[in-house]
DNA sequence: TCGACTTGAGACATGAATGTCTCATGTGAG
DNA sequence: CTCACATGAGACATTCATGTCTCAAGTCGA
């Protein structure tokens, strides 16, 4: 009946709405067993971690999207902004579907995952440092903290929607305005 | 041996590095056996309740000390300015202490700590709403997104520091300036 | 139709954390 | 010194989520 597929995006839907529910409480929102689920996940750490592992894939594959890598050596301006700015687009629409991930303390912790969220985030980095470079972000900033001012930027966009603050379509503009341009009058 | 407030300050402490520590954890810090932290906090959730109010008393306090409403109300561009860099500076402050309470999952659930969260954030967005109309900030966001942002920044300091990425020292400049001005060059 | 396979329901054992309770010990006030 | 009191250690009972297992029922293909 339901794929594992199935089960990994209701498990995921479900997460974003209560990041510590229980697997049995998972395998209803599937509409599955609970037997099921084990057998598709041995343990609530291994579907934990499979779901920490998408949310990496799609990081990546944004990253890969926008060619980070090839854009950040390329030294054009401009090219490096419109980068910057197509990754938080989709940085924003990852996290409608991975928002948990952004602050569950499981994803945080297993050491594979870690490094591969380190070397994703060094992908990031010189991307943010090769902006600098060229003038299109200021320099005087350590590129890592511009890293975790996106970060940051990331959950308050995820909250202020969950809140019902802001409106879900005005968040691309507010985010990169507010990254790039800061609040000053 | 052990006062209360001690008690209180390890735990505080500890929570800070492992947020899910155990009851037992929590009594080995503060150098008390279980027993008696249970004779001074009936429940896990009575400890963290505790933190929780305090964390607000912290964020009242620095919101009272640098005249949050009164300012908001004073229409006066400099005052107001001086206000927000302050406030920014007392919030970094106290997440050092209270960190940890930025994103506990415990104390954004208990209802009465979530209505005086409200009430709380209500006037710090009456100064950045204040700080609009007088053309401190810009005023083509809306003032709740401020606020997040505000937030979002915190969250982003704590971990850039737990990090090692950027030393303490360099927080609050980091932080006011990418909050003001923004990133781009 | 038959048979192999999968599934959901539920029983079961386990482990971790919680909260309660008792008791021997140690300390401080009188 | 002595007594009242607070403490630490630890035994218990309870609860909750986990992971395993079995079994009856259902499905799908041959």
């Amino acid at each position: 009946m339901a794929t594992r597929e199935e089960i990994l995006a209701a498990a995921q839907r479900h997460l974003n709405v209560d990041p510590r529910a229980s697997m049995a409480v998972l395998a209803a929102a599937a509409g599955v067993g609970r037997a099921t689920l084990h057998r598709h996940f041995s343990s609530r750490d291994d579907l934990l971690h499979e779901l920490g592992a998408r949310s990496h894939d799609r990081w990546e594959e944004s990253m890969d999207a926008v060619g980070v890598d090839e854009v950040a050596t390329s030294r054009d301006p401009e090219r490096i902004e419109a980068c910057l700015r197509e990754l938080m687009g989709r940085y924003l629409a990852d996290s409608d579907d991975f928002g948990f991930a952004l602050t569950d303390a499981v994803l945080t912790s297993a050491p594979d995952l870690l490094a591969r969220s380190d070397r994703l985030a060094e992908r990031e980095v010189a991307l943010l440092a090769a902006a600098q470079e060229v003038g299109v972000l200021r320099d005087d900033l350590p590129a890592r903290w511009l890293g975790h001012a996106v970060y940051g930027l990331l959950v308050a966009a995820r909250d202020a929607v969950r809140e019902g603050d802001v409106p879900r379509r005005d968040l691309d503009d507010l985010v990169l305005t507010t990254f790039l341009k800061g609040t000053s009058a």
